[in-house]
RNA sequence: GCCCGGGUGGUGAAAUCGGUAAACACAGGGGACUUAAAAUCCCCCGGAGGCAACUCCCUGCGGGUUCAAGUCCCGCCCCGGGCACCA
């Protein structure tokens, strides 16, 4: 007994700020989290726990990432207690447009910034209690992790998937820089929201469509949340039909005459309906098509190329809106459909994109939206060719239809099913050579960058030799320190102007040539860091094959959604490739991935703008990073996301004191054993929990814990140390530090994460003396009765008859019907 | 337009192989302990009626299936996210 019970209780009120700190402090001097090469060559059970990491921005970490990194953490650490030897690398994805915007706002070099903001996130990130191995940690605008980033580049060009074009290619005036497609959203640029502009440049593309297939099939039987998966699938956009071709018919490009048998004068449409083609009654070219001085006429030609300059001088964006009315002129040509020697004319609209596809359609305006609007606006015939149950050859069309049928006005195929005459038509024709079996998927992946802060683009070129990649062991092409650094609208990368580095001799003949003024997308930096966390002890190759080979493919990815297509599948297809290369044994580089929800504030987004941004610094000072956590694990379904309001962060904070108070109050007697009542809503409680954390349900998961403190606590009883220590250590992925301190208060040596083993329930346990029953009439509940476990039916019926209440309402009536669901309830039908 | 999510108390949310709607928590109210505060402990807390026992109503809206529907089916409305003249 304490002599002086207010020193005491002061000793033992719950400090967050000095149990964090001594924890901190004690796993950094023992390197619990960090693992050495050598233990990494030898663990046993290799468990790589990953999650997405972070961009270093100037304003700090954000209070989403820790959302994110809290139930990645959890996991980790849920894993080490289970005996997994764990690896949890973070690291920093620091080139890109982002920080380098940031530097020219500022007036500094990001290179410069950049370490600053290293620093200020990992001080976060070791406050919040992520169990990061800081032995292994990338920065990916430094020379040891760019260099290979370029090697990636060169094994790439060296397995044939790299290839220069000349491509239209969506233009940020403001950033003065090429975006991919997935950065324009609704027709603006992701990050200054200006209006995008089209361009033509030459551009390094990775050819992703290569492996456009083995992406959507192996989605199959991966365990990946299910809505990345339809993300991804729905990006690779699969779409299986037929090339046909057309001739163009006789008399047609008078005014620029083709030879007809040099097989230029065909033009090739890609469908995914041919057993539409009956109804093809024109055709439509995109204006940049290579066909369309061939087919025009020549009183046709002024109007054609006035409608040609006019498109050209839209933006992509523009174009590419689906809601403007259609225009387009016609060539005056007709081409010749295959199926029936019909002559349709040939006309150019925008609404045909060259960039997908062969570049033209056989239009088809009875079943096909656009080319039904297309057809009125201009007059052109729409004929039906499929009829729909009830319909015939004659029913007027009053919009497109693409729904199913049965064929009609196509000649012999008349009567065949839709999916009948697919197959036929194209057999048919190709017999001809009029047409082919073809699949077509969405883009390739263009990866140049006009723009400073990335890696430069290891090729060189050389008026003699073309494009020559940069040999292996001259990398890396180090990034040149620029003063001014601002991109320019010559279309060339600022990296242009540092003539030293621009002049090199060309590998190939030694002439001088210059480098490629270009630098990747950081999303190719970021495609591959997972695959470089094991060998950063290595700074002579980029893999390690028997690390890598132990450690990957990654057991666990956590990160958010807004990376289902960009990230995720820039990340498989470089596994892919560097797969069929040779370089590492494995084609698909996460086993299981779980996309988290979207952090909200409040029923809002949060945003700098709004204002509403939480500080996750403040609320540690306040609460201790322990509550935090614990909070944000908390506040809801984690793959649904969650709303932080102010006050709910109570809850959590008082569930750690209470269990801070209960070790404190705590009977002395180690070897007492449980109370028989607590005991079962202890192993009630360690198996939901169990299960609830490799399945990311966090919330029910700790709601299951209160419940259990409730238990153990209820009307102010003692709480005996065996009730305790298992609850301890199923916290203990949630508040490591605060239970690290109550495990070495309740006398264990060593340390919770180095020692600790998760506890494990005994079914034998689980089992209640007596459980309640609801009792039904009729479907509605009338009471409740005590029965003992898996009691019959008819016992069951006999206890609930004699409640008062049930017996009432089954007064002057006749049971007809029991419904008996063991263990849950009872209802008894009666009229 | 198409594809995903989602809509449940004052609030954050639980419960979906159909089986007691609202677990857990916040806020609010009352009480215990305390000189006081903090922490802790107990009670109340969807709506209507009733002293009470109880009864009726309630999961975005309208139908349906079923002994039983938040959960399944049909038809809608609203919110969030993604894709988009992709032929």
């Amino acid at each position: 007994m304490a002599a002086n019970p207010t020193m005491d209780e002061k000793q033992d009120r719950y400090s967050p700020e000095a149990v964090e700190r001594k924890w901190r402090e004690r796993w950094e001097r023992d390197g619990v989290n960090r693992l050495t090469d050598a233990q990494l060559a030898s663990a046993e059970n290799p468990y790589y726990n990953l999650m997405m990491f972070p961009y270093p921005s100037a304003e700090g970490l954000h209070i989403g990432n820790i959302y994110a990194y809290t139930g990645a953490d959890v996991n980790g650490r849920f894993q080490r207690l289970n005996g997994k030897d764990v690896f949890q690398p973070i690291g920093f994805d620091a080139f890109g447009i982002h920080s380098e915007n940031h530097a020219l706002k500022v007036g500094a070099n990001p290179q410069d910034l950049i370490p600053r903001n290293i620093e200020n996130f990992t001080r976060t990130l070791q406050r919040f209690g992520g169990m990061f191995d800081w032995n292994h940690t990338v920065d990916t605008t430094h020379v040891s992790y760019y260099r290979w980033t370029q090697w990636v580049f060169l094994k790439l060009h060296e397995a044939g998937l790299v290839e220069r074009r000349e491509a239209p290619v969506n233009w940020c005036p403001s950033c003065m820089t090429v975006l991919a497609n997935e950065q324009v959203l609704g027709g603006l640029c992701e990050r200054c929201e200006s209006t995008v502009e089209q361009r033509e440049l030459p551009q390094w593309f990775f050819r992703i469509t290569d492996y456009a297939g083995q992406l959507l099939d192996n989605l199959a039987d991966m365990d990946w949340s299910g809505v990345t998966k339809k993300a991804q699938a729905a990006w690779i956009g699969r779409s299986q039909g037929a090339e046909v071709s057309f001739a163009i018919a006789e008399g047609s490009g008078a005014a620029n005459p083709v030879d007809a048998e040099a097989g230029g004068a065909r033009i090739r449409v890609f469908t995914t309906r041919p057993d539409t083609l009956f109804g093809a009654t024109y055709m439509v070219l995109a204006p940049e098509h290579p066909l369309v001085d061939a087919v025009t006429a020549a009183d046709a030609q002024p109007a054609v190329d006035a409608y040609r300059a006019e498109v050209a001088r839209r933006d992509v964006v523009e174009r590419q809106k689906t809601d403007k009315d259609k225009t387009g002129v016609f060539t005056g040509g007709y081409a010749v459909n295959p199926v029936n020697g019909a002559r349709i004319p040939v006309w150019i609209a925008d609404y045909v994109l060259m960039g997908y596809g062969t570049g033209a359609i056989m239009a088809v305006p009875g079943h096909d939206a656009r080319d039904f609007e297309f057809a009125q606006a201009f007059g052109l015939p729409i004929v039906r060719v499929i009829a729909a149950p009830g319909e015939d050859a004659e029913t007027r069309l009053a919009e497109a239809y693409s729904g199913d049928g049965t064929l009609v006005n196509s000649g012999d195929f008349d009567g065949l099913t839709v999916a009948d005459a697919k197959q036929a038509i194209v057999e048919r024709l190709k017999a001809e050579g009029d047409a082919k079996a073809q699949t077509n998927y969405l883009h390739d992946w263009c990866v140049s960058r006009q723009r400073y802060w990335g890696p430069p683009i290891p090729m060189i070129h050389c008026t003699a030799c073309g494009a020559v990649p940069v040999p292996e062991d001259e990398l890396p092409v180090e990034l040149p320190h620029l003063e001014d650094f601002r991109p320019d609208d010559s279309g060339q990368s600022p990296l242009a102007r540092a003539t030293d580095w621009f002049n090199a001799p060309c590998p190939a003949c030694g002439r001088s040539a210059h480098r490629d003024t270009d630098v990747t997308d950081n999303f190719l930096c970021s495609g591959w860091y997972f695959l470089r966390y094991p060998s950063t002890g290595r700074d002579d190759l980029a893999i390690e094959p028997q690390l890598t080979a132990k450690w990957l493919p990654v057991d666990s990815y956590i990160g958010g959604n807004e990376h289902a297509v960009l990230h995720l599948m820039y990340a498989r297809f470089l596994t892919m490739a560097l797969h069929d290369l040779g370089i590492i044994g494995f084609s698909e580089p996460f086993k299981r991935f779980r996309a988290h929800g979207l952090l909200i504030r409040e029923g809002r987004k949060m945003s700098k703008s709004k204002g509403n941004v939480i500080s996750p610094d403040a609320i540690i000072n306040q609460y201790g990073a322990d509550t935090l956590r614990l909070y944000l694990m908390f506040l809801g379904a984690y793959e649904q996301g969650g709303d932080y309001r102010g006050s709910g962060i109570q809850g959590p904070f008082s569930f750690l004191n209470r269990l801070w108070q209960s070790v404190a109050e705590a009977d002395g007697d180690p070897d007492l054993p449980p109370e028989p009542e607590v005991e079962r809503a202890l192993h009630r409680t360690i198996r939901q929990v169990t299960e609830q954390l490799p399945e990311q349900q966090f919330n029910t998961a700790i709601a299951a814990m209160m419940e259990y403190m409730n238990v153990v606590r209820a009307d102010g009883r003692t709480p005996r140390i065996k009730e305790l220590t298992p609850l301890v250590v199923i916290v203990a992925p949630f508040a490591p530090h605060v239970c690290e301190e109550l495990y070495e208060r309740l006398g264990f040596a060593g340390g919770l994460f180095a020692s600790a083993r998760w506890p494990a329930h005994d079914p034998a346990k689980l089992v209640d003396a007596t459980l309640n029953i609801a009792v039904q009439v009729n479907g509605k509940l009338r009471g409740e009765v005590t029965v003992s476990p898996d009691a019959g039916a008819e016992s069951v019926r006999a206890a609930a008859e004699l409640d008062g209440n049930v017996a009432r309402h089954l007064a002057g009536k006749e049971v007809r019907k029991v419904i008996y669901v063991r263990n849950k309830l009872i209802n008894l039908v009666a009229a």
